[in-house]
DNA sequence: TATTGGCTTGTTGTGCACAACATCATTCCC
DNA sequence: GGGAATGATGTTGTGCACAACAAGCCAATA
């Protein structure tokens, strides 16, 4: 019986709040992959009976999804994705470029052996990605890499906040480029683009200068968004 | 009918997000203020009988007051007011730190005549806070203080970041003052400072120049976060 | 007397039914 | 025939009852 009881334990006090965060972050990244494009309306109801619990949980992930920006409820309506422009995205990516360098600033952490594996293994992953090209993968990488130079500080505030920017405006990305005329070259050029930063950075890393490690990170995604603003401007609005 | 559907449309709908953000900010003011200090716990039931609704948007707030740390909700147990120690709180000041700096950078706005009227307004209090000196209107007009600061840039997920960070931080140090020994004049040293910082930034202000603002700012939260420090080593632990 | 077991009490989490609301189609009247 | 009111339908917000859970109390027993 007192296993018993530990085991009712485990399944459900701990696996009530494992369950949150998995839900949240399954949604999270089926917005963030475009897999609920922009003013989809998401049924509490389908949600629900997705995962297999009730409406009421889903709701307390929904608020915070909706706290995050992502997500917007409107009473009669429904919970609406919310749309992303690209201008609106503009002083999110100013915030962005600032924080980048803090993280190489706040409480780094020189990554050991381990950590340093996850890098060049996501390099590795990078390399193939240049050889195999697929917009999917590369928002993958791109996410997992995030994650792991977001792991480079200790100050946990800074990795939240970081962590709430990056997911703000990591759709514009696919948004664009699925609306853009020549969408298999411009995914080919950020590919190697983004396999040169990851291979600077990591050897950055190498050398064990983490604020170095920053530096590269901000001008690249100050750099990043100016590619992303004149594709935006060069191609006619689609209004699909 | 038509009328009434209006009142109807402006009591229910409107006015419910209205009243969830009325709830949200009475209770925030309230931890921030130690109203609520820290380990209370706070009922669902009774802030439902106080606020005239039910649990269930009672939950919302407190779903939210937790994701930005202020609470805790512990399953058959409560939902407490989260304690705060000097020493978590380190990374945080560091990241106010920085941040503080970034308003005067990141799409300043000039205030109008309006606003430096209000400025003014809150140096007025300071004078007067100077020749009667208290603990909670002190912490009052330091969170007005803030919020003024706060609107001089229009970036606003930096905006929004930063009270989030200050919500975080400002409790510390009413906690730490009210167990000094010498209360009364660590108040008066602390609002003489305030006065004068409020001082300087008026003063950069009305000269015109928002960076030299943030860099006072910074200097002045880096200090205030110096001086807690001393104090709180100062101060043997009370251990109530 | 110390300890352990169950029990009582109080809290948050969940599920469900209904209300409030918005949207769209329909129908009635001009 | 056109336009506006009205009902149907689907959605989120709310209230309430119950389940799940933790902690403290108390008594029974070694």
């Amino acid at each position: 019986m007192e296993i018993a009881h530990r085991l009712d334990g485990e399944t459900s006090e701990k696996g009530a709040r494992e369950r949150f965060d998995r839900i949240y972050r399954t949604l999270r990244t089926r917005i963030c992959m475009l897999d609920h494009p922009p003013l989809e309306r998401l049924r509490e109801e389908d949600l629900a009976a997705e995962f297999n619990v009730s409406r009421t949980p889903i709701r307390r992930v929904l608020v915070k999804l909706e706290a995050e920006g992502l997500l917007r409820s409107v009473h009669g309506v429904g919970t609406i994705v919310t749309d992303i422009e690209i201008d609106s995205l503009e002083q999110v990516y100013q915030l962005r470029v600032e924080l980048a360098e803090l993280i190489g600033k706040l409480s780094p952490i020189m990554p050991g052996e381990a950590r340093m594996a996850d890098f060049r293994a996501l390099l590795a992953r990078c390399d193939d990605l240049v050889r195999q090209p697929d917009p999917r993968e590369f928002a993958r990488t791109n996410m997992d890499f995030f994650h792991l130079l977001n792991g480079l500080t200790a100050n946990e505030p800074l990795r939240e906040i970081s962590e709430r920017l990056y997911y703000q405006t990591s759709r514009i990305w696919l948004k664009t480029a699925s609306r853009f005329s020549r969408f298999t070259e411009m995914i080919e050029d950020e590919i190697r683009i983004f396999q040169r930063e990851v291979a600077d950075i990591v050897a950055a890393i190498e050398i064990g200068d983490l604020e170095v490690v920053g530096h590269i990170r901000r001008s690249h995604i100050a750099m990043s968004f100016a590619r992303l603003r004149k594709h935006a401007s060069g191609v006619a609005p689609a209004n699909e």
